[in-house]
DNA sequence: AATCGTTTGACAATATATTGTCATAAAAGC
DNA sequence: GCTTTTATGACAATATATTGTCAAACGATT
């Protein structure tokens, strides 16, 4: 079948959304394998991480933001961590209903453990790549984020964005 | 909370893995969104353009693998598809179980309609981005990837890989 | 041709993520 | 201050995706 045709940008483009299909993909698998003997997710790695890197205190809804994900995705898993006693929910002087996200000292314990082992192999398996290319390569996957976010805040807006 | 120390190289790569998710992202909400007029989603027209861009006849297994997902989630979304009479399953002549995927006539006015929509944005939206660039990024994407993929195939390997 | 390992589709369970709705809390505009 | 808008968490429905299991079909190797 014949496909409308792309200029050399568009298509160049198209290729880098294959193969941010493909990386992210096995991103989560790698992740998924990496920290499943510590009983975590990908995505509860995330968030963790999300608490862990941020200077200050947070909330949910501030994770989803920083992580680009809808509030509920993220209220979902910090509701599963909080069950698996990863993380609790503290009281907020500033806010009645969104409370401060903090982890527990087993969560803290856990999150340390997936971390080094994570910071071992990272350091081993990316020592070979150019890391001035790997942030030109970031620059250009921002740049093309950004046209994404471009039209989808054109776009018709449904009742809650993401 | 100390993190362990990453190398230039680890740490450039961590950002370029949150860029990735963010593009993801953002990537799977602008198609969902171009193509919800059609009665598409980002999934549906990932699998149906598997079909399209196959110079052969194609299975849903072989679609799974050229994605790098899961065959089982190929499978879910083709019978979806099929069930919206937008492809069909057509007698393989060489084996019995796995079906050849076709799209129907519908099927290839739907799949056309959105790829008019696409092309038309994006050959304006990416029109400012360095062709060259893109794909000096996607080069390094495919490194990082590969570094993924040889850690899933060292991993212990599950039942059915992904 | 008989066996063994692999591939495939159906089915099911679970995790991830979006979207929508609702009531309440907070913030902004007036 | 009062009203209006926005932000938040609970809840629910749905789509996406992985993982596992099973039986049937295929392929390869004796």
């Amino acid at each position: 079948m014949k496909t409308s045709a792309l200029n050399p940008e568009a298509a160049a483009a198209a290729d880098a959304i294959f193969a941010t299909f493909r990386l992210h993909g096995h991103l989560i698998a790698l992740g998924d394998r990496m920290v499943q003997p510590f009983g975590m997710t990908s995505a509860r790695w995330q968030v963790m991480g999300s608490i862990v890197l941020s200077e200050t205190e947070i909330t949910v809804p501030q994770i989803a933001r920083n992580l680009s994900l809808s509030r509920q995705a993220v209220q979902r898993v910090a509701n599963d961590l909080r069950d698996a006693g990863l993380i609790s929910f503290e009281e907020n002087p500033h806010h009645k209903r969104a409370k401060l996200v903090r982890l527990t000292r087993t969560g803290e314990k856990t999150y340390r453990k997936a971390d080094r082992v994570y910071a071992q192999w990272a350091n081993e398996a990316f020592a070979g790549l150019p890391a001035d290319e790997i942030r030109t390569a970031i620059g250009l996957l921002d740049r093309l984020d950004a046209v994404c976010t471009g039209y989808l805040k054109t776009s018709p807006t449904p009742t809650e964005g993401k």
